[in-house]
DNA sequence: CAGAATCCAATAGGATACTG
DNA sequence: CAGTATCCTATTGGATTCTG
């Protein structure tokens, strides 16, 4: 049998229900306003996370980080920027040399999302053969229909 | 000492790094077309993640997946429901009854996101406290200043 | 260098009305 | 019930120019 594993496929939907039920015993609970919406909907603008993969490999000047993500405007970098070092995932560190020159690094706080991101990564990139199948498949079946 | 914890938080930063640099090694590898980045996409807008909770909990019909959560509207649904049937982690079934019923359920692929999903929304809820005082020290100094 | 400011285009998404 | 279709607004984000 193949269900030696210990990690039972079925063990993280009964976490999440129970975390639900938690949640929903509040009274007045709204989920549209939990605490993790804030959390994922920063990971999924479109920079947040190319950024944070950035700065995990070491603190990045501005412009080093500009040419590691080539295709960000400058204005994008910057509130992308702010975004994180507003909710003290990155910290900014200014050296008043001249010109000027600004360090951005992940805070500890910052580093500690990267466990949970790298899961996230790894299932993505396991299992992108299959979602890219599922697509072609209901493309397909939409254009005959 | 406190590191007594086999989950060196490091670790997962370590991985990290050596996971972009296999995909740097790839030849004209573009980082921000990577695979990891249309789920990311997905799971960043607005209504996905919280319909993905709503169908981890049991199989839904449209109208209850409504009412679960009140404030997307048919539209955004509809669509959203569409993206995760197109990317194979939502299956829809039609009876053809009538008024015809359609039922909403994870495939076992959409099922198999929900551990990393627990993993975010873990990190997600013991870390608020931190990123809610960070933004009000954040904006305490830019108002501030 | 590291942005801020301004302007503009594209997309996301809400409200409403209609349909098989 | 389970959507579609249409219209309209708000937000996102790119391009460009300017500055300490």
């Amino acid at each position: 049998m193949t269900r030696l594993r210990t990690n039972n496929p079925d063990a993280a939907r009964k976490a999440l229900v129970k975390r639900i039920q938690q949640w929903n015993s509040v009274t007045d609970f709204d989920l549209a306003r939990c605490p993790v919406r804030s959390i994922l909907d920063r990971l999924g603008d479109k920079w947040t996370t190319l950024t944070m993969i950035t700065l995990a490999q070491k603190a990045h000047r501005f412009s080093e980080i500009h040419r590691a993500i080539p295709d960000i405007s400058k204005r994008m970098l910057t509130q992308t920027l702010r975004d994180l070092e507003r909710d003290g995932l990155v910290a900014r560190r200014v050296f008043p040399t001249k010109p000027p020159s600004v360090e951005y690094r992940l805070t500890e706080l910052g580093e500690s999302l990267l466990a949970p991101l790298v899961k996230l990564i790894t299932w993505a990139e396991n299992n992108q053969p299959k979602i890219t199948k599922a697509r072609k498949k209901f493309d397909t079946n939409e254009s005959v229909v």
